[in-house]
RNA sequence: GGGAGUGUAAUGUAGUGGUAAGCAUCCAAGCUUUGGAAGUUUGUUAUCGAAGGUUCAAAUCCUUCCACUCCUACCA
């Protein structure tokens, strides 16, 4: 069969490196991943081909935070204004963001109290909290949600990424200690890392955020980056040590062994899993559309007959039966549509199964099947009584191999700097700078504007855990440093 | 929040005041095909983003709104 000059091109038409927001709006489009005809700015339809690899995710998180001793609830999604108000700084920082419902009905009566839709549910919860948590024997309080919330965003929406509605699970725990709080904060850096860089293969680093960065009402914040490549990086999730600033307005109290009435410590971790699954498909894809991890494919193999004439019968057979084989096992299609072999490898490998398995009359004589690879593009001829135990060991390495293709070493990108200039060229260079600063509280945010204002970049705060860099002078003022801070371009 | 652009069928487009709109893809039916995007025949789909206005006459000119795309700012 000839390609003819007319040929359609379903496939994405743009290159990722060349222009990357094409890229991905080309790829959520053809791929079938979001509709945005829905026509509200910043609410998308989820297709299946998402949907389905979405609820995977949440499984795999749940499943990691049920491990962990979180229990799941569900909340209602409206907040009274009331509740909304309690707490000062949260206030400050999401009122700007909320929906509001303000009336109902045929004739518009207005509600006695406007309701907010949750932009996230502190302030839902906690007033829940203050009722379920009695005394030392309720702590540790580890409780999570799997939820829509809504943000009222400026201009700039982008399916997954940044909507008006976005898919998260949010997880609110309460302690009697400080301490405690502090490890449930080093608990959530980890399950990050498990489900981010070991089951999603995005890579990551935690930073504990500067004071003026941090989540409205908390203590401090520490948000991972997923390290996008060249330089600039994704704030993915981040945990929240609350201390007591909701326990005192939301009266979250429990009696101690000591008979005293006490404020819990709180803790709040918020990992939005539409954004990222934006990040990994941004991350992973490539030219040809959608990467997957194996676990997360909604397809992990597809086959597909090669069939010529008078010989469609051997062919068709021999598939059906590799197809009932896999099929208790994997989640497989056996392709049998009109459509000729080449238009399905490229609608398959727009949707990102992992494994394509093509079987013709060559193979058949030859005793063999051929195994693609979605991630590498690697071509395997597998014997037939070698099948199986080949397609558990290729399906098992697949989304190792995928992780290791593309982990970043942090280091790598790192750039040190001494001074403005060298740390300017540096992000010019698409590097993430390291460099002293004088501190990361409030007192050097003057410090911080002008160095974001002067280098087009973020101060994204203090690595979390080891840092091997030591400076004696802040970049920006040159005052004594107390800190190393990383300074990097952020989408 | 600031800037630039776009809106005609499911999709991509032609159509710059005068016949309710042409083409291609998709979709459906048939025949011939099939180792990287098949060919062919027939058929279905649009009151031109929405609401006003100008005009004898509007997809076309004007106003407002809505949505989308891109850059910038903010967040998860």
């Amino acid at each position: 069969m000839v390609n003819k000059k007319n040929t359609p091109i379903t496939g994405i038409t743009v290159s990722k490196n060349e222009d990357f927001s094409a890229w991905y709006t080309e790829l959520v489009k053809k791929a079938e991943l979001a509709d945005i005809r829905y026509n509200v700015k910043g609410f998308v339809v989820y297709m299946p081909w998402a949907t389905i690899t979405i609820k995977k995710m949440y499984r795999k998180y749940e499943d990691l935070l049920d491990k962990n001793g979180h229990m799941p609830l569900v909340m209602p999604s409206v907040i009274p204004e009331s509740n909304f108000n309690l707490e000062a700084d949260h206030v400050k920082g999401f009122a700007p963001e909320v929906f509001w419902v303000s009336e109902a009905g045929s004739e518009g009566e207005k509600l006695a109290e406007r309701l907010a839709l949750r932009p996230t549910s502190e302030t839902a919860l906690y007033k829940m909290y203050s009722y379920w948590i009695r005394s030392y024997n309720d702590l540790p309080f580890k409780r999570y949600q799997s939820c829509q919330v809504w943000r009222y965003e400026g201009k700039m929406t982008r399916p997954f990424f940044r909507g008006r509605e976005f898919h998260w699970i949010e997880a609110h725990n309460c302690f009697a200690t400080e301490e405690e709080a502090i490890n449930q904060v080093k608990e959530d850096m980890e399950m990050t890392y498990t489900m981010l860089q070991d089951e999603f293969c995005i890579p990551i680093i935690f930073f504990e955020r500067p004071q003026w960065d941090k989540f409205s009402g908390a203590v401090s914040t520490y948000a991972a980056d997923a390290l996008m490549g060249s330089g600039k990086v994704l704030q993915l999730p981040s945990t929240h040590l609350l201390g007591q600033n909701f326990a005192i307005p939301f009266n979250v109290k429990y009696v101690d062994k000591d008979g005293e009435e006490k404020y819990c410590f709180q803790t709040c971790y918020g990992p939005a899993i539409s954004r990222i699954y934006g990040a990994m498909i941004a991350y992973l894809g490539d030219d040809k559309g959608l990467i997957l991890p194996f676990d997360l494919a909604p397809l992990q193999i597809v086959i597909i007959p090669i069939l010529i004439k008078n010989k469609e019968e051997i062919v068709l057979n021999k598939c059906k039966k590799l197809f009932e084989d896999l099929k208790e096992k994997y989640l497989v299609k056996f392709d049998d549509s009109e459509d000729s072999p080449g238009s399905k490898f490229y609608k398959w490998e727009l949707k990102g199964v992992p494994l394509r398995i093509e079987i013709g009359p060559r193979d058949i004589e030859k005793n063999q099947v051929v195994i693609i690879k979605r991630h590498d593009g690697k071509k395997l001829f597998i014997k037939e009584n070698e099948l199986e135990k080949n397609i558990d060991k290729i399906a098992n390495n697949y989304t190792r191999e995928l992780k290791e293709k593309e982990l970043l070493d942090f280091e790598e990108q790192i750039e040190i700097c001494y001074e403005k200039d060298s740390a300017k060229k540096a992000i010019e260079n698409g590097k993430i700078v390291c460099c002293g600063f004088c501190s990361i509280d409030m007192k050097a945010y003057p410090c911080a504007e002008k160095i974001e204002k002067e280098l087009g970049a973020f101060v994204r705060g203090k690595k979390v855990t080891d840092e091997k860099h030591e400076f004696s002078t802040c970049i920006g003022c040159g005052e004594p440093a107390t800190c190393a801070v990383y300074i990097a371009k952020s989408y």
